[in-house]
DNA sequence: CTCATTTCTTAATCTATATTAATTTATCTG
DNA sequence: CAGATAAATTAATATAGATTAAGAAATGAG
């Protein structure tokens, strides 16, 4: 368990490796995210202050995550076993989280999630690039161009 | 902490209640679901022999899923406190399989999600309803239909 | 066993979001 | 600061999957 500091742009993580890492973000925002066959990134979580990123995968398996910082940070690294094994209060908030995540994923549209996204993250919203919030909404940025849109018009 | 059988159609939990159960299925086949504002149903998991089933939320909030019985069943109910408390590895276990639905829905095309789904789970989709398993894809049961047919032409 | 109900399939049409491409705006680097 | 590079927006077109509708197959209740 130590402290890092990392400079925004740095890969803490590749998708592949085995030497799985559980970050506690102290300042700065950090991200996890898949890129699929035709290259494309999706974006699977944030992590600003006071929250934990980690690829949830087993010990033996590869990792299916990349982690990165979005900006500057200063994190605190743990290793994988001693890490959450005590918490249990996170991991269920955690898949409370994924559970709510899953289920807008396949009941709402582009724009309702969109709309509960900066709901629920108000200050992620200002601190991460438009395209990024596309990616973790599951759609392309050129569409989420299209739903803010519709919401100016709205209002 | 007690065991009781439910025969098939039996709901074990209301969408909007606030006594959240924990149930681990001793046989038998569980599911819970969302509905939606337009009446869909949105399977969120299926969970047979040793599987355990609830609807992560926290106890002052009220019930997002409902849980009902797919076939008959024995469960063992458990308080929602004592229940996973300890068992971290079956939370670690639970995180890692609704990261890789997140990524699945993300990332993959309907058909890609139904040949992950049928490989991972082979046993659930003999057992099961295709409408069900539509659901649980995140697609309609014509949608299914169609890459069904897809797949027979491939091959 | 038989009729009724539900589920599954097929096909035609529609729609939300993807793709492509061009333009504008913002950010980075020397 | 200026040019270069990346990000965001807009618009035109394409497409996966939704919706609607109808018939076929399976399941259930009496």
């Amino acid at each position: 368990m130590k402290r890092i500091k990392v400079k925004k742009g740095t890969i803490l993580q590749h998708k592949g490796s085995f030497n799985h890492k559980v970050f506690q973000v102290e300042s700065g925002l950090l991200r996890s995210y898949s890129i699929d066959e035709k290259g494309k990134e999706h974006i699977f979580m944030f992590a600003s202050e006071g929250w934990i990123i980690a690829d949830n995968v087993f010990p033996d398996q590869p990792s299916r995550l990349f982690i990165d910082a979005i900006e500057d940070s200063t994190l605190i690294q743990v290793e994988k076993n001693k890490s959450m094994e005590h918490d249990t209060e996170k991991l269920l908030k955690r898949i409370e989280v994924l559970q709510n995540r899953i289920i807008m994923l396949m009941s709402a549209s582009a724009i309702e999630r969109y709309e509960s996204f900066i709901d629920t993250y108000p200050d992620i919203v200002q601190r991460v690039p438009q395209r990024m919030i596309a990616s973790y909404l599951g759609i392309t940025p050129e569409a989420l161009s299209t739903v803010k849109r519709q919401r100016r018009r709205k209002k």
